[in-house]
DNA sequence: CCGGGTTCGTTAGCCGGCTAACGAAGAGCA
DNA sequence: TGCTCTTCGTTAGCCGGCTAACGAACCCGG
């Protein structure tokens, strides 16, 4: 059925919006986010690269990394090697926001799964699981 | 956890891009969808009617109306009895687009739980409905 | 009847996605 | 050594969300 789906996205929206309401007092938008957790772990990746690991287009990472950039998150500096590729890295201040918005987004998570036994949030993660793997492999 | 909710994110991403791929051969873009769905049972209401069922704000329901005008799916024609209210009418070409657009819907809606037993599906709508419910109580 | 508050739609401007088209730099083969 | 092809990031321009500010129209109390 289709309301199933409908649910979904309006679940999606919820915490879209909760997660960009709560990251916004440390200075950082949801669209960022994502750039951040992935250098945090991993500092001075390419644009590819990341767009790659975020599952998102390249464009969409130079877009937010300008954004980054301006706000003083992070700096781009040129591969010394390929000059093709340039590198992102992450700002002390990108860095010493870690704790505080990962914080925030372990609360959201708790609360918008507050209602749900473990069993429950087993069932939904496979059946997550299983729309997604479905979708990926197309036809 | 904060995966189930990547998990969930990533799971509306792709259906909407598929959504969007199948609608898009009607003439129909994908946040064109959600009003086509309102009018095709209620014509003639207004923008935020319309915003309100949607779940989205009234500039959002005004640009997508405009972008649907230009393309020839509706009319905007002011209430004759109250100077500031506009009412959106569906034209006969986006009335012929509803058998398709459904079923495009429909199939994608099916191939996506195609994998999900009815059980399955039951405790994935309950999951969703408690999360939905629990984000909208906020606190 | 008229003047101020309320209720509309619209506009402006931002963010975050996307595709398409470019231009610069590297890689590899003749 | 060159020339072509590939591989990058960037730019341009679209769609779909949002908030804030606005202007026009209605309503209601004096």
């Amino acid at each position: 059925m289709t309301d199933v789906i409908r649910l979904l996205t309006r679940a999606q929206k919820l915490l879209r919006a909760a997660t960009d309401d709560a990251m916004r007092p440390h200075g950082v938008r949801i669209g960022q986010n994502l750039v951040l957790e992935v250098l945090w772990q991993d500092d001075g990746l390419t644009p590819g690269e990341l767009a790659a690991r975020m599952g998102v287009t390249t464009p969409t990472v130079v877009n937010t990394a300008a954004r980054m950039e301006a706000a003083g998150l992070l700096d781009r500096r040129p591969d010394p090697r390929d000059g093709r590729l340039v590198r992102l890295y992450l700002t002390p201040s990108a860095r010493a926001a870690r704790a505080p918005i990962s914080d925030a987004r372990r609360r959201i998570a708790d609360h918008a799964l507050a209602t749900l036994t473990p069993t429950e949030l087993r069932h939904l993660t496979s059946a997550l699981e299983k729309i997604v793997k479905q979708m990926d492999a197309g036809t």
